[in-house]
Order: C-alpha cells, then structure tokens, then sequence
DNA sequence: ATAGAGTCTGTAAGCGCTTACATTTGTAGC
DNA sequence: GCTACAAATGTAAGCGCTTACAGACTCTAT
C-alpha cells in the first residue's frame, strides 16, 4: 500500500496538518519544520493520494479538453499549445476525442465533468452548431464550470470565445483574387460549424461585392481515410467535368487547397497562370505541395494563449470579456499571382 | 453545489448505500427500487463525483498519454487511437506533451502519478534513450504503474513494449531501392531515438549486405518551425553541394523525404528516374506531394490497439508478454521505380 | 512577572463515496 | 401463525486529505 499522510506525519514526529501545510505550501509553518518534513516526503518519495486531495481542494487543477479529432492537422495544434500553456500554469488536460457526433460529445462531457475539471475547453468549432438546440449542452455544461471555446462563437453566461475573424479573412481572400482579375472563384469548404458558416459568408459577400457569382460546393469528407485528397481532387475533377469553369479556388482548409493543387497538376493546368489556390490555416501543408501554397493564417498561437490567459483569470473571479476576436492574415506564397 | 448521494436518496426515499449500490450496478437491489432511483437520478441530472468514488475504488479509470509533442504528425495520430480505445473500454486520458528533454518528462511523470493514474502509456520511441541510465525514470515509474511503450523497446518488470519491427522495415525498404538498381542510397534520419537506432541499423545492413558504402547524415530539426521542410531541402542541398552523389533517399519520416522530394524538383531532378525517395510511416503527407510518396506503413492502429488491450489484460491481473512485434509494410507509390 | 499579540502546531470535523456488517422485510414450509 | 432462511436495505466506519478552530509556545512591552 502507498504512503499516506499518517505515515509521514509519523515518521516526521508532526501532524498531519502540518504535512498537508507543507504540501500545500501554507507559510506558517516553521523553516525547520518544513525542512524536516520535506526530507521525511523526499526519503520515501511520497506522492499524495490526489482523489483524496481533491476533495478537499475541490479543484484538481485540471481541465477537460474536447476536440473531435486530435489526428486533425488543425486541432493537434490547437490542442499542443494549449495543454503547453495550461501546464505552464499548472493545470493539466483530461484530453477527449469526441468525433463529430453530438451524442458522443454529450456522454463525453458528462463523464469529464464528474472528474471535477475545473473548466471545460471546446478545441474547434464543429462544437457550436447552426441549430440552436444543439447547443443546449454547451448551456448545461456552463452551469457547472466555465466553458471555453476555441474558433467559435456563442453567446451564453459562463462561456467565453476566442477566435479569428474568419468572415474578414476569407473576404479578404476572396477579393485579393478577384482584385487580381479572376472573376470565377471556387469555394470549397467541409464544414458547417460556426467558423465554417462565417467563412461562406465572407466568400459570398466578397462575391457579391464585385457582383459575381458565387458557387461553393460542400466538401463531404470528414473522416481521416489516407485517400481522402485523392477524394477531393475526384471532387473537384466531377465538378469540372460538369462544364463549370473556375480559375479561382478558396478553401476552408489546407487540405482542400492540396486537393485543389493535384487537381490542377492532374489537368496540366498551371499554378497560378490557369488555376490560383488559397488555403486555410497555414498549416505545414503549405510547404509540402508544390508550388508552395497561399493560406490564411489564423493565429492560432496567440489565440490559444489568450484562451488560457482569460481561463485562468475567470478561474481567480476576474471579470472578463466573453469574446476575443483576432485578425488573421494571408500569407502569400506560390499558388496565387 | 453540485449534488451529492445523500440528496439522491433523500429524494428517493432510500439510503446512500442503496443509490451507491445502483450506482454500481449491484444486484442485490430490489428491480423497483433501482427504477425509482434511476429516475431520480435522471431527473436531477446527478453524476457523482468521481473523486470520492475513485477513494473507495481505488481506480479512477484514467490513464496517463505522455508524448513529446501532440502536434507531430504521427505522435498525434497515435495519441487519437489510443484516446479511442481507451474511452471504448472505459477509461480516460489524461494527455501531457512533455517535449524532448528528459527533466521535463520526469517532473511530469511524477505529477500524473500524484494523479493517481491506473497507467501510463508513452507515447513515441523518444522515451527510449539509448543511454541506459536516463532510462531509470521507467523504471522507476513501472514501480507504480504498467508502463506500456508504443514503439520502443524496454526490458523491465512492468514495462510492456507494442513495436513494429524497424530494423526489417527500414531493412526491406533499403534493398527493394538496391534491388532495382539504386546502389548510392542516403539514409535521412532526425531521432536517435530507440526505433531511431534499429531504422539507421537497417539501413546500414542491407547496404553492407550488398557490399554498398552507407552515408546516413543526421537532420536536427526537432522544433515545429514551420520552415522545417525548407530547412531540410537545404541541408539536402548542401550534401548535394559538397559533391556527395545519390540516387536514391531512405528517410526515417515522411516529412524528411517531403524534403527530398523538394530538393529533387528545386534542382531539376526527375522523380524516382533521377532520384527515388521512401518515406517512413506512410502520413497523409505521401498523397500531398507529387509524385506521391512511396513510405513504409507501420501499422499505427494494429500497435494502439494491441497496446490498450494488453493494458486492460494488465490491469486485471492477468499475466502478458512483455513485447508484442508486428511488421510494417512498404507501400508503393510514385517516387520509387 | 504578566498580559497581549504573534507565531506555530495540533485536533477534529468534514469532503462524497464504498462496503462490511447489522437490521429489516419477504417468503416458504410447516 | 410461526420459524428459518434469503433477499433487500440501512448503519456506520473508513478512504486520505484540507482547514477552521483551538491550544501551546514565544516574544515584547509593561
């Protein structure tokens, strides 16, 4: 059996309450003490029962950390700065991989929120739905400890977003095309969620701004199958095939954009003379496809670490702002003109 | 505050120890007792606390998923899979990236043990040093806690390896180039690392076995800077440049023959006429690049999934073999003849 | 010497659950 | 209706920790 506080507390000649003093690093406790105390816990590399600990701290200095897929480019970075930055303050991440379907998530944040985090962080914004009722879980989750959201926005007490404006940034995409004389401009994009519906409207009202017409077709593929580009790519080919013409394609994501390029490379067209691509997320995507490839970055870096830093001091009783937008930006690199 | 047992079996009309027992699925409770407390249950939306339970049951069911960086391609893939399984079974993770230096590891190590984790699983062959002494931190781990490595191989009690065999991968994959004519084979590798070793020992076998010169020189590039694969092609080129010659790349990881591939198309190098590349764990990187990437699978869901099915076996009591082997697979594609 | 104010340490009451054991209730056989 | 035994439920003692409160000690100012 493990060492308890009893054994230490004996072995020292104190009580357990100065050994839980210790432990917790109380400041009345005498230099003396302390050191005999600390040389008793280093002898016998004791290590406190935490289930014990955590009822009495009623908080185990650990959050719940939900993203649907951390094999996804995307999240896996998401999800990497964020238990760096919670660590760095002490926190760990209960790490749970929800998928995309709403019931999972809903058994999954259950479970978590009876290990007592002390927050939860939804990682992505698959996690804010167009319909309304499906976001009731986010509201019930809040109840019980704040809520925070990474690239979504939703407004309800307890929660806290931080995000991009993918609207502008995709907008700003959009136009830098046409502004460079290409009037027939694709939008592919896989997601409905939040930032997926914003990044539409940005493509649209671009569009429309130059009065063009604009024609976006959703992308279906959302599980992780090693052919999934080669799926897009046939994707793009169909549409082509259709008789629809684009010199122009804006991606929601990396990965569509490479879809996009092999399409090209598979039709002798040139990037960019007969085919200019922009993607989404800036991710290392872009250094691996050739030419090399345009994509908006969405400062994903700094966004997770305002996300902790609001955490942390809604945690300490702060009041905070229940949004933080970010301006992402387009980094310009071979496949556009 | 959060309800607790006693306000369930208020409400039910019953005792604590009749909701526990429900709770935990006794089958000495009377059918229309338990209804009743279901529906109180269910009602109340009561989950119990899982810190107080995990003091009587001594498990919380929670295992600890250390990898040194979430945000590496295949690290995070890994760390999906087993976060799947895991939950299937009923436990859940709690995930620390602990970077590449040893001090980092232990001082997490020690703290999810304070966690009172059931296991820890580590993730990647980075926790493997070819050091014998900075390989005490498992052991003393293992004194706690099965440890189970995911591609690394250690002998300790209680420690258990899932691998797949790199030394014959790397092995295969080094005289399928000799065998089709390739006799000036550079071998890329980033990690020395346990199945870092075995690779390059393949390389370096199959090259003397054909009587060849082997040439393996060493990339640094750990850090996720997002110039990496640029940084490679460089350091390519400066091989090339100091008139080293060479027909054909072995590389420990996709993203190191990415670099080749772009070196081969920066110098007008034609793929795999002038220069065949093999990538190494078969990412969603092979279908990004063009010609897409030939790259050994190494089994990434067989390995996890037998991983977390020793584990549980483990956990029960039940007597397991120290190390399971499976053989990768090299699977063709574009950039080999 | 002694009250008063610190400073340090110990005692004991929880925290919310599990579970051995005690008690009550139910059932069958007479 | 009573006994004997099984089934169902309740009581209470932990699990290992935190922390309010109380008590003991030290030091200063009188």
């Amino acid at each position: 059996m493990a060492l308890t506080i009893y054994d230490i507390s004996k072995k020292a000649g104190v009580s357990i309450a100065t050994v839980s003093r210790v432990l917790n690093g109380s400041d009345s406790v005498k230099a003396s003490t302390r050191e005999k105390v600390l040389s008793v816990i280093e002898k016998y590399d004791y290590t406190p029962n935490a289930y014990a600990r955590g009822m009495g701290l009623h908080s185990l200095r650990t959050v719940g950390l939900l993203c649907a897929d951390s094999s996804d480019l995307y999240l896996a970075k998401a999800v990497y700065y964020l238990e760096q930055e919670l660590h760095a303050n002490g926190y760990e991440s209960l790490l749970c991989c929800t998928g995309y379907e709403l019931e999972d998530r809903q058994s999954y944040i259950k479970l978590i929120l009876s290990k007592k985090v002390d927050s939860l962080i939804l990682v992505g914004s698959h996690y804010v739905s167009n319909v309304e009722k499906e976001n009731n879980y986010i509201r019930d989750a809040a109840k019980q400890v704040p809520v925070m959201l990474l690239n979504a926005s939703y407004n309800c007490p307890n929660v806290y977003c931080t995000l991009c404006n993918d609207y502008a940034s995709t907008f700003e995409a959009t136009s830098s095309l046409i502004r460079a004389g290409i009037d027939d401009i694709l939008y592919l994009y896989d997601s409905n969620s939040y930032s997926g519906t914003k990044k539409l409207s940005g493509y649209k009202a671009a569009m429309k701004s130059y009065k063009l017409a604009a024609y976006a077709p959703y992308v279906n593929f959302y599980d992780g199958r090693t052919d999934q580009i080669e799926s897009i790519t046939n994707f793009i080919q169909e549409i082509a095939d259709r008789g629809i013409t684009f010199h122009g394609v804006v991606a929601s994501d990396d990965q569509l954009a490479v879809g996009a390029i092999k399409y090209a490379q598979k039709n002798g067209l040139r990037i960019p003379e007969d085919l200019s691509i922009i993607g989404y997320n800036n991710s290392m995507l872009t250094a691996c496809c050739q030419p090399e490839l345009t994509s908006v970055d969405n400062r994903l870096e700094a966004l997770t670490h305002q996300l902790v830093q609001t955490l942390l001091r809604v945690l300490s009783g702060e009041e905070m702002p229940a949004e933080s937008v970010f301006s992402g930006k387009l980094i310009k690199r071979s496949t556009t003109p």
